[in-house]
DNA sequence: CTATTGTACAACCAAATGGTTGTAGATGGA
DNA sequence: TCCATCTACAACCATTTGGTTGTACAATAG
């Protein structure tokens, strides 16, 4: 129970965003994404560049692939990270449905604009805003 | 070029960011945003309506406060939040950076397939997806 | 076969999260 | 004044995170 009906059909799409939003919110996850967008990085390739253990850019890497941002590969020994470029518009879209909200709040305003300051003219450039 | 990772010479840029996706990383207080950029709601209307206590209604709205997602303005005894539009485009500006990576390798593989199959004309119509 | 490299995974630990309750201070109304 | 409401904040607790180390196992080089 979601409250507001934003996700009421399949619980599951907020752990998505969840954990996507989670995997994004770490300077060294989001560091791994930009590199292995340009290249394919093997992990310890990956763990030779970062101050940390091996483990833990490992876990790094296991958060981003849960969240769906990238994809392992085997070749060899080695497993190659690959970011998913979709990912990235996976979140545009979870930002787009706020976004959405804020259109339809702007909608209403102008809706309300249009009844009491119809004769501003379109560009009408007065201050409207809420925080006087 | 921002980049707010490794090679930043001003390293409080990541935690903005940080603190902006983790802000984002939770369900209810992403429906708290989606709530309060239709309306100006008090904490306590918000708490009302969520299955936790008041105080953890309250952390919530710090977190999205501390992230610049929300501002509060004092009303009588009431604090009434709103959700900052701008914030949103801060984080679909966050987004851009990986997408730009990811525009790069794809400019760098155009190149290579201009050598390579230079035969199939400018237009480079073919599939050269990484999804395929 | 042996050694090295790359991964996987478990156990452990300090710190942060997300929740609770309780207490205290402002504000507004009777 | 007295009381109800709204907020702020501290203390506390269970769970998760982010890191460590250590061990085990597959794949490659010698």
């Amino acid at each position: 129970m979601v409250v507001d009906g934003v996700a009421a059909g399949s619980g599951g799409a907020d752990e998505t965003v969840d954990r996507l939003f989670h995997a994004l919110a770490d300077t060294t996850r989001r560091d791994i994404l930009r590199r292995c967008v340009r290249d394919e990085l093997s992990v310890s390739r990956l763990a030779a560049t970062y101050p940390m253990s091996f483990a833990a850019v490992q876990k790094h890497v296991t958060v981003l692939e849960r969240a769906g941002l990238v994809t392992k590969q085997r070749r060899g020994r080695e497993q190659l990270v690959r970011t998913d470029p979709d990912a990235v518009g996976r979140a545009r879209q979870a930002l787009d449905g706020l976004e959405s909200a804020w259109r339809a709040r702007v909608d209403r305003m102008s809706g309300l604009l249009a009844d009491d300051d119809a004769e501003a003219g379109p560009d009408g450039n007065t201050r409207k805003g809420p925080d006087g």
